[in-house]
DNA sequence: GTGTTACGCTACGAGTCGTAGCGAAACGCT
DNA sequence: AGCGTTTCGCTACGACTCGTAGCGTAACAC
């Protein structure tokens, strides 16, 4: 019933922020910056954002969306392609600090880890989700014995794919390229298929714990 | 041939400096805090280190020696051993929140970069060698082949175990309790069991690329 | 048109940064 | 003991960023 929020405004932000975030990083990256790139005042940052890791978190995170899962005809290739255009993703500038330091951010502030989770992470456990149902169709995959133990497979994938792939690219600091990620579909294939046929020995408890 | 530096006063800093990481987090961290603490001037601070990153490295780099490996009697259980152990010094609140800002600021400093790795990252590829050299003792892992792919698949393990509990704690945000540990390991397990014995089939171009 | 709201602008106190300059104290060496 | 060298504590500094407040103006819905 009055004037709305500019949607170009907030257009121009995340562009703006995206933009020094590959020129200046996290650490020098300043909201009177972006405010200035953007060319709108610093006050209607903060009159949208709370500061700057809830202002990085949205800007980064339309960029997870790109990730596909194109059907490469068996688990194996899947996987591969999908650790190869994480990999990319990651090696993008603007991606690879920000997600860093908004997870560092995040361990100390529950509101922004509530945003970066349904921001980035759970819209991403679609394409396990995509691939797994995909195997299944195979028959690559057994079919999922009851949902809870599904559920729990498919956190197990979700971190498995994406912690070592970070941890790889980011920590160790060596390249994702085809060899290492042959090499992880491979270990991972075979411990899908072999681990999965009996209902896993040594698990004793385990809360159903719904999400 | 002059005064030394005190080495009690590194001491005092690198205490301080974990302490305040404790209480106030990363973001919120300052020298002149740290100074304060340890009673040293701040001058002090910024003749030994370089900034913040350079000191939190220093920092939290010892803690991470306090993971070991005892023989747990099968690779399953060492796996779920290391897991565990890891996970617990994730759990500490200085330990997950400066690495985590740590690596985000080496994404874009080359210096502390490799600061990062021989602190911290190289230093652990220990456990993953000493459960790999045990496992082949027992009978549960085939011999080396050749020295370039036993280190190739040590590094992709040391990946794989350190990024799924990484990004499970702190990405994801769920706990990493015993039965998460025993279906990372099942996996694990069975993934290397079924992918070593044949040479890896897919895997057609590999360049040596030595360390 | 009119009312409501977003927006741009300016200014502000508080806090941090990293450095410079100084005198004093601590240590190795002879 | 005496000397030379280096570290250390202290103070002060300019530059920068933060997040907020106040105000007048412009844009939009009704």
């Amino acid at each position: 019933m009055a004037r709305p929020r500019s949607a170009a405004a907030d257009c121009a932000i995340l562009d703006a922020t995206r933009a020094a975030l590959v020129e200046l990083g996290w650490s020098k990256l300043t909201m009177g910056d972006v405010a200035a790139r953007a060319g709108v005042a610093k006050t209607t940052l903060y009159r949208r954002w709370t500061g700057k890791s809830a202002l990085v978190v949205d800007a980064v995170a339309v960029l997870f969306d790109e990730l596909e899962l194109p059907d490469r005809g068996s688990l194996h290739a899947d996987v591969e392609g999908v650790v190869l255009s994480f990999a990319a993703l990651l090696a993008r500038p603007e991606t690879s600090t920000s997600l860093m330091a908004v997870v560092a951010e995040s361990t100390r502030d529950a509101a922004l880890r509530d945003r970066l989770r349904c921001a980035v992470v759970d819209r991403q456990k679609r394409l396990v989700l995509d691939g797994r149902a995909r195997a299944q169709a195979r028959g690559e995959l057994p079919p999922d014995s009851d949902p809870a133990s599904a559920a729990r497979q498919t956190d197990l994938v979700f971190d498995l794919i994406a912690g070592a792939v970070v941890h790889r690219a980011l920590v160790s600091g060596e390249p994702v390229d085809e060899a290492w990620a042959a090499g992880f579909a491979t270990l991972l294939v075979a411990g899908l298929g072999a681990a999965h046929p009996p209902a896993p020995p040594p698990q004793p408890r385990t809360p159903p714990e719904p999400c």
